[in-house]
RNA sequence: GGGGUGGUAGUUCAGUUGGUUAGAACGCCGGCCUGUCACGCCGGAGGUCGCGAGUUCGAGCCUCGUCCACCCCGCCA
């Protein structure tokens, strides 16, 4: 290589020194990752971005040099890779078979005492870590996200590269639109009373690139939502932006399964060449989610029927105004009182009043509405749910919405409890057929479940006026583990189409043309037929880095309550930058 | 907007029924030590108990408020 040139890039990482560059002069620079004086010889632990190696000074008058060094001290070391003695060589550590012998030191820079100590192993709190985001991200768990995340999105580009998609960037200043997140808002200054919107997602721009002629488009996009935090949300995050031109479902599904047989690999995951498809419909019956956690069994089970004609007053009424299904769990006829109580209490953050158990043990038939249902009525019971001596039957009766949304979640509480999940399968799959529309009995309306753009299905399309609930869309997801990885749509090409959706949505004609009228008008002009999909790029890192939340693989993430510790923003802003934009504060 | 958990030394934590001098480990400082790799050994310094009120003879501990962080519900087309 050009090494003659560019010498300073050829210099090695200290992390990658191997038993192979044994004899090499090298020139290194790192922190100090720790020092062991042993009084007649100092060793020198140097890290940087790719791991630490062993630098050695057994004499004088480096010795005394080094003796001086502490914690995240900078230096450069001019040294001989050495071979260790063969019962020297450290075997957890990937650069223990070597050590550098130092024969110049250089300290580039010296270190404050730092606020926690920089090691995987230290559990110094979230707070601390986001406020001295700089140390935490040189601690090697961090490093090897960032470096993780850095070689997903570079094979993604070339994937999508491959396959003649286009990267095109669309704006972070652009228009409010209506639905959906609240808007991150941005005061113009040039025009007085107006405001930009980040946006919540390139979706207009990247349907007019297709108007455009594009074809193919993808995007690593920053998007913005206000809404609030979780682990796995951020007020900014990143999507892989996708979107294509004269493609059907099929297209959007073998696009995504080609990325994921490329990237996965990555991280020693190996996903199906074609995932499973599972109907929206059949998700929820089956799983009470719509991005069911497949790996496991404990399935719902349909209690509607023999509540209907049992002699339980609450469950026969809750049958009849909505609906009743429930949980089988082997073995859980077991389960204490207070074991009970809490699967009870945790399902009534989800609106459900509590559950309804009941189980079969040596002793006999046991349930707390055994009183009204008798021996038999609590047999039936099990039997409809084909639960056995020593399983326990749990019960949840409701509005459909709650029934699901309370069993889904106790599916999951109750895998984890009981350790169902598998540690090395991972579950891939569409979820399709969602409904095109929702009711909202607040604002009594209609509201997309995706977005205002998803193309109906042409076999409901008749029912659209008619019955709105009942029309399926276009739309899919892709779930893995019980995590929703995107989802997307074939849109509406056609302008008249379009009118009618937002005419069921209670978007007039005059409010469709204020607030979307560039992309109707668009249409006009020749549109294709198209669809996409949107990935979050931050919950795919995180899950194939193992870890538990997405600030972990975001470099300078928010808190939960939006705020950056390490910038201490949100801030406030002087009064004259405020003049400037027309503001005033209240 | 609602619910939960936490906040004590630089860090992670312990701190009994409200009781007089608030502890441990790591880190830090000084000394010793030639094959360590969580080096070891000896010695030492280090505290606004998140903040503000209140109860009490007396508060780290009880009460109220408040701030911060984390988890969940709502919200997130």
């Amino acid at each position: 290589m050009a090494e003659a040139r560019c010498g300073l890039w050829a210099r090695p990482f200290c992390g990658q020194l191997r038993a192979a560059d044994a004899g090499r002069r090298v020139e290194l620079a790192g922190w100090v990752r720790r020092r062991r004086d042993l009084g007649g010889i100092i060793f020198v632990d140097l890290r940087d971005r790719e791991g630490w190696v062993q630098v050695l000074f057994p004499e004088e008058p480096l010795k005394s040099q080094a003796a001086s060094l502490s914690h995240e001290d900078v230096v450069r070391v001019v040294g001989t890779v050495r071979p260790r003695p063969a019962d020297m060589v450290n075997r957890e550590l990937p650069t223990g078979e070597i050590e550098v012998l130092a024969e110049e030191l250089e300290v580039l820079s010296t270190a404050h005492v730092p606020p926690f100590v920089v090691e995987d192993q230290v559990n110094a709190s979230e707070e601390l870590r986001l406020r001295y985001r700089y140390l935490d991200l040189r601690r090697p768990e961090m490093t090897r996200g960032l470096l993780l995340r850095d070689r997903i999105t570079f094979a993604i580009r070339q994937y999508f590269h491959e396959m003649g998609f286009v990267e095109v960037e669309t704006p972070i200043l652009t228009r409010s639109t209506p639905e959906g997140a609240r808007d991150f808002l941005v005061p113009s200054r040039l025009s007085r009373g107006a405001f930009y919107a980040l946006p919540q997602s390139p979706q207009l721009f990247k349907q007019l690139l297709q108007v455009a002629g594009l074809g193919r488009y993808v995007q690593i996009a920053r998007c913005f939502r206000d809404e609030d935090l979780r682990a796995d949300r951020q007020p900014e995050f990143t999507q892989i932006d996708v979107e294509a031109s004269f493609v059907q479902e099929e297209d959007i599904y073998t696009l995504i399964e080609g990325l994921f047989a490329r990237i996965f690999p990555l991280v020693g995951i190996h996903p199906p060449e074609r995932f499973p498809r599972l109907a929206w419909s059949e998700a929820m019956e089956r799983f009470g989610s719509d991005r069911p956690d497949t790996r496991f069994g404990l399935e719902l089970v349909e209690l509607g029927a023999v509540s209907a004609t049992c002699s339980f007053e609450p469950l026969q009424r809750a049958a009849a105004q909505g609906r009743v299904k429930g949980l089988v769990v082997p073995g859980g006829a077991a389960f204490s009182r207070k074991q009970l109580d809490e699967l009870s209490e945790a399902v009534k953050p989800f609106g459900a009043p509590g559950l309804l158990w009941f189980r079969k043990t040596a002793e006999g038939y046991a349930s707390p509405a055994k009183r009204a249902l008798g021996e038999e009525g609590v047999a039936a019971f099990l039997a409809a749910a084909g639960a056995g001596e020593g399983d326990l039957l749990v019960a949840v009766g409701g509005p459909p919405k709650v029934v699901f949304a309370a069993l889904g979640a106790l599916r999951l509480q109750l895998a984890r409890q009981l350790g169902l999940l598998p540690a090395h399968r991972h579950d891939f799959l569409w979820v399709t057929d969602f409904p095109l529309l929702e009711w909202d009995e607040e604002t009594r309306r209609y509201y997309a479940c995706h977005h205002p753009f998803t193309s109906p299905h042409p076999s409901d399309l008749e029912r659209l006026e008619s019955d709105p609930a009942s029309v399926r869309a276009r739309a899919y997801d892709v779930v893995m583990d019980g995590v929703e990885l995107g989802g997307g749509s074939i849109r509406i090409h056609d302008p008249e189409l379009q009118r009618r959706v937002f005419s069921v949505l209670g978007i007039g004609e005059e409010e469709a043309r204020r607030k979307f009228g560039f992309l109707l008008e668009a249409f006009r002009y020749g549109a294709p037929p198209h669809g996409g999909i949107a990935l979050g790029l931050d919950r795919l890192v995180m899950l194939m880095a193992g870890r538990e939340s997405i600030r972990d693989v975001i470099a300078f993430p928010k808190t939960t309550a939006g705020n950056c510790l390490l910038t201490d923003a949100p801030n406030t802003v002087d009064e004259a930058q405020l003049a400037e934009l027309h503001l005033r504060l209240t």
